[in-house]
DNA sequence: TGCAATTATATTGTGTGCAATATAAAAAAT
DNA sequence: ATTTTTTATATTGCACACAATATAATTGCA
């Protein structure tokens, strides 16, 4: 009878822990250009799309206020981005990039195949994990 | 020509979100017992093996003394662990499970089975990512 | 033996994640 | 038109992650 409560066994450690292992190889990547990986993740979603609210942002990456609030704040700081108030509706915050946040794409553009060369990854093995995920993230 | 970095094409993203998700999916079976989901991955280590270093813990959750060393000292403060500094070597810390500790793997063996059965995911599925993981983590 | 290098853990500082709560604006209901 | 509810963001507090550094013990080597 197979422990379920052994590490080898577990599904969601596998994820946790290779999550954090490519993040890691990101790191040297993006310390070039100054960039935390979840804060690439905004960029990433800003570059496909100029101008969008905190709420929509958030929806995409699946974070909350919470912590988008402070993260945004220092690519402001940085000058990557500029936080607007809506002037139609009060409540909404529209985040655009700056130049700086839309030249950064350049500098960004080499990363990813760098990353699949250096993890030796297929891609097969991507869609395969991107498969799983999105059929469990869409249950939400 | 596909645009490397847009959220859709991005291999690490999904790996992020999903075990971001799954940690949720665990919260609030986990609150019954009182632990995080890193604790509870501490736990599972020690249940296997009792009494083991810091390192050792470490080096199979890929986690280093900065997050073990206040993580550990929750867990001791809660009375679930106790941490012991070697008599052979004083530079080890050893960390076993008080009669708490044991207990709470009976209350924790439903918890797997619950997971998989929420997520409505396959064995294959699992295994899939699994093979992946270790892959990319046995590079290191 | 004595000292340099290594090893194990701890500490500090920064940046997430996320629950819970707060605040203020807009929309809906009466 | 008020009141109630909903919505969008911000704040607070706690628990990771992890780089960088510190400290103390052990090992290895000249």
């Amino acid at each position: 009878m197979k422990d379920l409560l052994k590490l080898d066994n577990q599904l969601c450690f596998p994820l946790y822990a290779l999550s954090r292992e490519i993040i890691q190889r990101y790191r040297p990547h993006l310390d070039e250009i100054g960039l935390t990986y979840p804060q690439y993740l905004v960029l990433m979603v800003l570059w496909e799309n100029d101008k969008q609210t905190v709420n929509q942002i958030g929806h995409k990456l699946l974070l909350d206020s919470g912590t988008l609030t402070p993260l945004l704040k220092r690519l402001e700081q940085k000058q990557i981005v500029l936080r607007q108030r809506s002037t139609v509706d009060e409540r909404v915050v529209e985040i655009s990039l700056t130049n700086m946040g839309i030249d950064l794409k350049k500098k960004a553009k080499c990363i990813p195949e760098k990353l699949i060369q250096e993890l030796e990854i297929t891609q097969e093995e991507i869609d395969s994990i991107r498969s799983i995920a999105d059929k469990i993230l869409k249950l939400k």
